[in-house]
RNA sequence: CGGGGAGUGGCGCAGCUUGGUAGCGCGCGUCGUUUGGGACGAUGAGGUCGCAGGUUCGAAUCCUGUCUCCCCGACCA
């Protein structure tokens, strides 16, 4: 992409209404746009970073052999009153009658409408298990939307939800689920932490909440600085300062950004809404269900506040969702197009900036951006025919010969 | 939904107390000089001051209502 044929459009101040790091940041830099509270358009540099942390959810979901679908956004309140959620969930619910007088929610989650998918099509323990997920927008009426994207009104989210025939094959899935959410946030290089937290009304069993420690975070999370030992502080029978309950290590406390949970469900929405089948002995049971969700525009606004350096306002995307993976300066104007060609034929994503502006506009551009790579050409690099090449996530830069950077990017991809 | 703060060119702000029909910086257009860390000169375009009503000869400025945004709280993937 060259930058003067882009749609990005960097600001030097920061939005006077942006609430948090992650709004000012992606505002500043063109990645999204507000529209409202709580409500962000997202910009050619916010979509691309987005549809990188999508895919590589789809990639892992779709390796554990679940199936994706898209379900509807408007659902009816029949659906909702199967379950008592209409009334429940009335605060957050965007619920309005249409023309013909029908009542109507924009979906805050899809646990309704795909048990009501599922009942119809499965029967038989012949047909069990499934997985199915999808990434859809979800919206909730947030009584006060804040935090930039961590926090919104309109969000994405990818959610997952399993039927199987008992407990112990939900147990499977389940551990199953938490190990491909692990990859998930390790290519994301988001540093989680497995959180027990509250059950919900079923049993004192514990759901698992993914949590990454950031001052943002609205949650608390008490964890020990040794082991792997986390609990959310609505449940925590621990203090800081305690010690771990199953090391010899010490509890530590702090704000964490819930990014994904995991949830054993059970019977709960079966049972409501009628979702059985029948085993091998004729016997009719309730199907046994699990919810899995990660939020992805939360996860975006979450990379921002983990990497985004406020006092030198410098960005480094992790490599696999960074928009591009260099930013390429030509300061001296000849070879700057021979280089951006050979990068675009190598397949390698790079935002040229080739807008008359001067050096600085340029270089605080490419801090601003977030690429993990930055080139530059100018007189001095093309004495000797050479390129300057930097790793942003590093001081020092050294500079490589012009003919060879393809080669440099192929090893340092090892 | 309770308490507090704020809405003035695209962005960030000043003006409002002591009414006289709008100003600064950035950005944007044009011309020229610049180019290793947000360059400089010249010139130009762009707002009727969130919205509605009221007071007044006259309202960005005073009064009332309303909408929106932000903060604190309740709530929350």
């Amino acid at each position: 992409m060259r930058y003067s044929k882009s749609f990005i459009k960097t600001q030097k101040e920061t939005p006077s209404d942006s609430d948090s790091i992650n709004a000012s940041y992606l505002e500043r830099a063109s990645f999204v746009e507000k529209q409202m509270a709580g409500v962000y358009a997202l910009l050619p540099l916010g979509f691309k970073v987005y549809q990188k942390i999508e895919n590589i959810i789809r990639e892992e979901m779709n390796t554990i052999d679940s199936q994706e679908i898209l379900m509807n956004v408007l659902s009816p309140k029949e659906l909702w009153e199967e379950t008592g959620r209409w009334q429940e969930m009335k605060d957050i619910l965007y619920a309005f009658k249409d023309a013909r007088d029908k009542e109507l929610a924009l979906s805050p989650t899809h646990e309704e409408q795909l048990t009501s998918i599922v009942r119809h099509k499965i029967h038989s323990y012949k047909d069990l298990p499934q997985y199915l997920y999808q990434i859809q927008t979800k919206f909730r009426n947030e009584p006060r939307a804040k935090s930039g994207l961590l926090r919104g009104r309109e969000f994405l989210m990818k959610d997952l939800y399993s039927f199987h025939q008992d407990e112990e094959d939900l147990n499977q899935f389940y551990e199953i689920v938490k190990k491909a959410y692990l990859k998930i946030f390790a290519r994301l290089e988001m540093p989680v932490k497995i959180v027990e937290a509250s059950g919900g009304p079923f049993g004192k069993e514990y759901s698992h909440e993914f949590q990454v420690l950031a001052p943002a975070g609205e949650d608390t999370v008490f964890y020990c600085t040794k082991c792997d030992f986390a609990q959310n502080k609505e449940i925590a029978k621990v203090e800081e300062g305690d010690n771990c309950p199953k090391c010899d290590g010490k509890i530590a406390k702090d704000n964490g950004i819930e990014v994904g949970n995991i949830f054993k469900l059970k019977t709960k929405y079966s049972k409501s809404m009628g979702a059985v089948f029948v085993d091998e002995n004729g016997q009719e049971k309730d199907i046994v269900m699990g919810s899995y969700g990660i939020g992805i525009t939360r996860c975006l606004a979450s990379l921002v506040e983990m990497f985004f350096d406020v006092s030198k306002n410098k960005m480094v995307w992790p490599k696999e969702v960074a928009p591009f993976d260099v930013y390429l300066i030509d300061l001296e104007g000849s070879q700057g197009e021979k280089v951006y060609d050979g990068l675009v034929k190598a397949g390698i994503g790079v935002l040229f900036d080739d807008r008359e502006v001067s050096a600085g506009v340029k270089f605080s551009d490419a801090d601003l951006l977030g690429a993990p790579y930055r080139l530059v050409l100018s007189a001095k690099t093309l004495e000797d025919k050479k390129i300057e090449f930097k790793k942003r996530d590093q001081e020092e830069s050294n500079l490589v010969d012009i003919d060879k950077i393809i080669d440099i990017f192929d090893n340092d991809e090892k």
